[in-house]
DNA sequence: ATGAAAGCGCTAACAT
DNA sequence: ATGTTAGCGCTTTCAT
């Protein structure tokens, strides 16, 4: 293992000082040509690369974001990961990444970590669990889907996605209509399900919507079971079900397959996210998609952005329904 | 934005030199109870972290490895991320991450700016495109499905795997088996195709393979490409396909689906890597298990661990079966 | 056991 | 325009 060369290594076969070296490599303008391509020429020639430490002792930065996410198993986390390393990179900055595993008291273990490190700023994608972030001081946060004080917030429009994706269920034609909610602590699981009674009260004011709600977890096992209570169920059965994932969505086609209902002939069935696999299970889902790539730019910009952004008014970007073949016309029955 | 504090603000706080502070942060042993009760009671109070860039500079690590990966949007991937990233954590050590988005060219770069990151080590998920790392000296790289010359090369067995899920299908007793295999270039790809191949020529030595493999990409979009080529083909109809990626089986679920061909009694279909997904379809998908979670710890170990390790000797991991639905024997047509 | 002091490699302020 | 130099905050000899 050669040792690394350092900027003296450059000064010295460039001829020239440290401070010439330096300021080449930052783009100073006081430096004639000649001497800056003689000292690139020496930098190339040795492979030179500015050593990430000093810089970062130095300037007090480092051109690095941390990004905090709940799990990457969950497609919608792993394609925001994606977009924001993307974004990030784009800009010159490198991303630390961590993931919280859902529990919430660890995400300011994490944090304090990262401000250890430098990161200009943090994402968080905070944990479906409530959390108060204790003296977030002097860290610049950006939080997704869910509203910290003092930090700006981005997230998708869940309520108006949800109640434009129950919309198009009864445009269908559809009065009974069922809702997946999330798990009852999670800010976006409370968001989507005002959604869908926002709809359902303004269409069927006198429909008694308590037994067609069930709450249960984001996950495909959740869908799949909520779904096998509302099938199974002594109620009446739905003709459709807004899930408020894409992941219950499936776990509600996979419970309607194995009682043979089929969908979309005799059961409707929405998603929301707009994960990848939605279009590939059999139906394809139709499900109410979420701007992962506006939200992941619009988090980033604001973290490397230079000026202090507004952090008191959020970013809220529309949802977009994207047709496939899981939703019908109620069949008459 | 308050002034962060430092170590020489606890020193003289607690009334000591800054060497000693240092010593009891870094659990050096010579330092007296009460000294030592004294400065930790400071560190509390003036809530002190230390420095990471300074730390880094000064020792010359930090803490930190990097990961390259293709893209976190295929679920394989993205499971391996978060199990390296808690195997980091768990051993105090924080991941720098960067998506190389499959360009080939780009990982040498990345490596390069995690090395002057001072990262510790790097676990490299190559592109599928070959590549030939110039110049990896110096970096710790533990390369995962891939071989590099002079770099620990952590791996599944593919083709042992591939083998074994082949063998699962003639065991049912199929013989028309057809292979999606994947990409050409692709490594892991052509070790998977050689399983098949094995299985094929040890069992049906007088049949023509040929018409029965089709390259197509490792996603959704290949699997149903190829799988329409093969279903809707003059050659002979396969009872079985053996698709070298989960997304590629689901694209095949997905193409008999449209043809009303029924799985498994029809046809069967296994995959390969186990993501979670796979449990999800309809119906369930076999296949063949990648042991992600050690494949991720060995690789993690691997940077982190003090000892230099062998790098000559591969370090691979059997797959396991996962049965679920999509198998069955062959109809008597 | 503890303090003093020398840097780690770099940037920026200050000379020239 | 360029060289010189003082730190950034820490770890680690080297004295004591």
């Amino acid at each position: 293992m050669k040792q690394r060369t350092t900027i003296r290594d450059v000064a010295q076969k460039a001829g020239v000082s440290i401070g010439t070296v330096s300021r080449v490599v930052n783009g100073h303008p006081s430096v004639t040509e000649a001497r800056k391509r003689a000292v690139l020429e020496v930098i190339a020639e040795l492979g030179f690369q500015p050593d990430a430490a000093a810089q970062s002792l130095r300037r007090g930065t480092n051109h690095t974001i941390g990004v905090i996410i709940p799990d990457l198993r969950n497609p919608y986390f792993a394609e925001l990961m994606q977009r924001i390393e993307l974004r990030a990179k784009t800009r010159g900055y490198s991303v630390l990444f961590a993931s919280s595993d859902e529990q919430a008291d660890s995400e300011v273990a994490l944090i304090t970590d990262l401000v250890r490190r430098k990161v200009e700023g943090v994402v968080l994608v905070p944990s479906n669990r409530a959390v108060t972030i204790r003296n977030p001081e002097g860290v610049r946060l950006v939080v997704v889907d869910r509203q910290i004080a003092g930090h700006p917030f981005v997230a998708a429009d869940h309520r108006a996605g949800a109640r434009a994706a129950v919309e198009h269920l009864v445009s269908l034609g559809h009065r009974h209509i069922a809702c997946i909610a999330g798990p009852e602590n999670s800010y976006v699981a409370a968001e989507r399900l005002r959604g869908y009674v926002d709809v359902m009260t303004e269409h069927f004011p006198d429909m008694d919507i308590a037994d067609y709600v069930v709450y249960t977890p984001f996950n495909y096992d959740g869908g799949r079971e909520a779904a096998a209570g509302l099938l199974d169920g002594r109620g009446p059965m739905p003709t459709a079900v807004f899930a408020s994932s894409d992941t219950q969505a499936i776990g509600v086609l996979r419970a309607a397959f194995d009682r043979k209902i089929a969908v979309p002939q005799q059961l409707s069935v929405i998603g929301f996210d707009g994960i990848p696999m939605s279009g590939l299970v059999t139906p394809g889902l139709t499900t109410m998609a979420q701007p992962v790539a506006q939200i992941a730019d619009c988090a980033t910009d604001l973290l490397i952005g230079k000026d202090g952004v507004d952090a008191r008014e959020p970013f809220i970007f529309p949802c977009t329904l994207v047709l496939r073949e899981s939703c019908a016309p109620p069949s008459r029955a």
